[in-house]
DNA sequence: CACGACCGTTCCGAAAACGGAACGATGACA
DNA sequence: TGTCATCGTTCCGTTTTCGGAACGGTCGTG
């Protein structure tokens, strides 16, 4: 897909492309809306996510975890936080407990993982699902030497 | 947080804010960045758009998807419904639109996943994300003879 | 009831993104 | 080698966002 035609499919003119990828405008969002249709790919596609998740030193951090923002929702009563993880084998990771009402729910694609509350880790393979009240400690680890792909959807009342 | 208070933390006008909360604004993405760092949110948090009342689940029904409600999350703006999906090789489901304002997000682990729009599916593979309006019909397949395993994630507003 | 603190909106000049047109560079092809 | 289509860049007048200031409204307090 060259310059010129996703100007034409964008409807944006190309002065516009040509300076955003010389990094010599400011886009409007407008204009990324446009785009990001036209190259039918999500906005986060676009920008760069530089936010940081609310939940800053959180489980979702660190050498054993590789963890991905997908998506924040925010509700009145809660907020959603999804991530793709991906876990490293061999470690294993303690995250300190979270504020009073927050669940965390994973889903495992692949490998064996052990996760959950540190007292009582839950273990659970391609398939499975877990979850657990994270206001307590909770572990994350890879078992069997081999890496865990899993979705987490963490939910914080407020 | 008042929408002045807002203002400081972010360095951008009062002015700026008041035209975005009420529409009449596009507003440039360093403007986007300076809020979302000063709410502490991804972009995404901010770029998402999201609609009026509805309802209805489970679109992935029928012989290609197979899907298990892992939970459902009731809150006052929004219902979740988060699915662990199995997609049928070879096969193609085509889902009716859904009411306007409900938005799918898909994690893929396994698999070439078609996802999306009729008219504009997305494709995507293990660790890519991608998300739709799903108020339009909406298709789900396999690629490649290979089953897909994904995590969808239904928000419907009410 | 007067006063101050804070709220969100509106006005306005400066700055920047916007699209269209014009431009030179590059590659395909006879 | 000449022609032509297409590429990405640059110029320019228009449009819109930008922040600061001024404004009126609301709430708590003496």
């Amino acid at each position: 897909m060259s310059l010129s035609e996703l100007a034409r499919q964008a409807a944006v003119g190309k002065a516009t492309l040509s300076g955003l990828e010389n990094g010599t405008r400011d886009p409007r969002l407008e204009t990324l809306y446009a785009i990001a249709a036209a190259l039918n790919v999500p906005m986060s596609a676009l920008t760069l996510d530089q936010g940081a998740p609310a939940h800053e030193a959180s489980s979702v951090r660190g050498t054993a975890v590789v963890s991905r923002l997908l998506e924040v929702f925010e509700e009145p009563g809660a907020v959603y936080e999804l991530f793709a993880l991906t876990i490293v084998p061999g470690a294993e990771q303690l995250s300190p407990a979270h504020p009073a009402g927050v669940t965390e729910h994973v889903t495992v694609h692949s490998g064996q993982l052990r996760a959950g509350p540190a007292k009582a880790p839950l273990t659970g393979g391609p398939g499975d699902y877990v979850s657990w009240r994270s206001d307590v400690p909770h572990v994350y680890a890879a078992l069997g030497g081999q890496e865990v792909r899993a979705t987490l959807l963490i939910r914080t009342p407020r």
